[in-house]
DNA sequence: CTGAAAGCGCTTACAG
DNA sequence: CTGAAAGCGCTTACAG
């Protein structure tokens, strides 16, 4: 094996150390250009690369960058990722994972965690917004810090989210207009700002229209599959709505797992919509009409968002618009 | 803000660095149960976190591993990485995550970087086995890895995947006792062992009973779901195969949505049989029949054979016994 | 049981 | 245009 260190490259070439180390990090204006050629050849032949422990001590940055999202299993948040890794590969930077189960204590948990990684930045896709305690954690440490797809409402800190009250609104209001009364929704986790703005813009369309629904119809989801289920049977079983709203995609698989095995067609006896458009909406049967979001854009502009803030540079934060996706789950009645 | 030192702690407490050292690193045998205590309280009322650029310039350690998928969004890949961000975190690890699309430019690329980032092991769903540039790269580093799904038959590093050889054999063999004989096969990418393998046995399965598959039944499909699709749609339009083995799932998803809009109706028209078994088999329609491979276990059991090989304890490669499980997607001809 | 000192491998003023 | 030296914040022999 052979591990270089930055004095075998000055001893190699006969320069001192100091102008290796200026000619790797292209401080090397008014050198020779010949200096800079043979330094590079030898760092080639021994393929040399620095140690960034010795050069994070000084530079205090790691070029790692922290991403902690509910779930990765969600494709939504898997979409995310990508599109955060692509766009963070591009601009010099890695990722860590964390998986958060929507747990306050692991969230606490892989907060420190990434700091004590020396993380340059986290993209928290945390739950609800930020718990007051990790707020002032994150804050007092001076860490950047970008909340993705949660929490952005509160304006707490720079954020790329989607308007999830209209997203909301838009879904009521496509099941209003094809003539559905008897709606049920099933929302997310408790305390997640996203799902409860959600419903909030669904209850909004349907005041408009002055439709009731009834505190029964309002399903306490869980935004995974296995839950929303089991849910869904019980519901479906006693009930006889027309139409459901899930607050994402994968809630709406499980609604279709048990409409299937309750004997109930949709769309033809159950409208279905749901939100996120995931890339499986269109290998389901019938395809989800469903609210679609970029998500692989969020993920790239979040990542963008941090280093901008990482950089000092100004930031802003951003809001994408949600749109109705019409396939075939949703019919008139 | 306030960041704090092992310096600050030693002023603060009146201890000598390398006492608080020895504290945090518990090496404080011998010590008196109020020094411990002292120190330990301090860090608590401090929130002091040891810098991990100036521990690792030291123990050469990181505790960041790294994990190469082709793609985060395939939910096999999502399950892998679930199960060894687990692991990981329970081992005191975190995970990098890099897509490499099966490029071998990218995996080249992503490779050196895990490195410069000082990640003390590798978890790489790499495509075939390395390429012999990687291979000797990554001995010639020194730095640990595993291979993980893909390229263990070759021995060349320990690794954890399935028999492959026999999963394609109980795909084939379950086809042809349903009564099938004319059957075609969508492949992974060329080059990809797994794929390979899973081609090998169940062309086995096929020879056993004399049963010939002329060469365009097999189309060169690429572990996605769009161009399956595209695959599908084109094959399907003029083939008469009754039964289609897709050496992964959400292939099996590409050419369910081809065969919706050709009204090919499965499994009266046309089986389909998948490989993995991810989360969604139950969610299509009809259920999809698959080959099982425990993905979670196979993520956490690829940082659990890491870590071992990072603590130099002995290692062996693990195989996993894949499972054929029938749901509604394929019936008797 | 605890401390002073060396050193990990870099970057960056400071000189010249 | 380039080098010598200090220092980043730790751990770890070496002493006592």
């Amino acid at each position: 094996m052979t591990k270089y260190t930055i004095k075998d490259i000055a001893r190699e070439t006969g320069y001192s150390i100091s102008t290796v180390s200026r000619v790797l990090n292209n401080k090397s204006e008014g050198m020779t250009n010949e200096t800079r050629q043979k330094i590079l050849q030898t760092v080639a032949k021994l393929n040399y690369q620095p140690n960034q422990f010795a050069r994070g001590l000084i530079t205090k940055k790691s070029n790692v960058l922290g991403l902690m999202v509910p779930n990765i299993l969600n494709p939504y948040f898997a979409q995310i990722c990508r599109g955060a890794e692509d766009e963070a590969a591009r601009q010099g930077y890695s990722l860590i994972i964390c998986n958060s189960d929507d747990n306050p204590e692991k969230e606490k948990r892989y907060i420190r965690l990434l700091k004590e990684r020396q993380v340059d930045g986290m993209l928290l896709a945390s739950m609800n917004r930020l718990s007051a305690e990790n707020e002032f954690y994150l804050t007092d440490s001076q860490i950047p810090f970008v909340l993705v797809d949660r929490g952005n409402d509160q304006n707490i800190a720079p954020g790329v989210s989607i308007d999830n009250l209209q997203g909301g609104y838009l879904a009521g209001n496509h099941l209003l207009e094809l003539g559905h009364r008897n709606i049920a929704c099933m929302t997310g986790p408790s305390g997640i700002s996203n799902s409860e703005k959600r419903l909030q813009g669904f209850l909004m369309a349907m005041k408009e229209k002055g439709v009731q629904i009834p505190f029964h119809h309002i399903i306490d989801g869980n935004y995974d599959m296995d839950s929303a289920y089991s849910e869904a049977k019980r519901f479906l079983q006693t009930s006889d709505v027309t139409a459901i709203f899930t607050h994402n995609d994968l809630m709406a698989c499980g609604v279709y797992e048990a409409a299937n095995e309750l004997g109930i067609a949709i769309p033809d006896q159950l409208s279905v919509i749901g939100f996120d458009d995931i890339p499986f909406c269109n290998v389901l049967s019938p395809k989800l009409t469903t609210i679609r979001q970029d998500t692989y854009k969020m993920g790239q502009e979040s990542v963008n968002l941090l280093v901008k803030q990482i950089e000092k540079e100004p930031t802003e934060s951003l809001f994408c618009e949600p749109t109705l996706v019409i396939r075939s789950s949703t019919a008139n009645i």
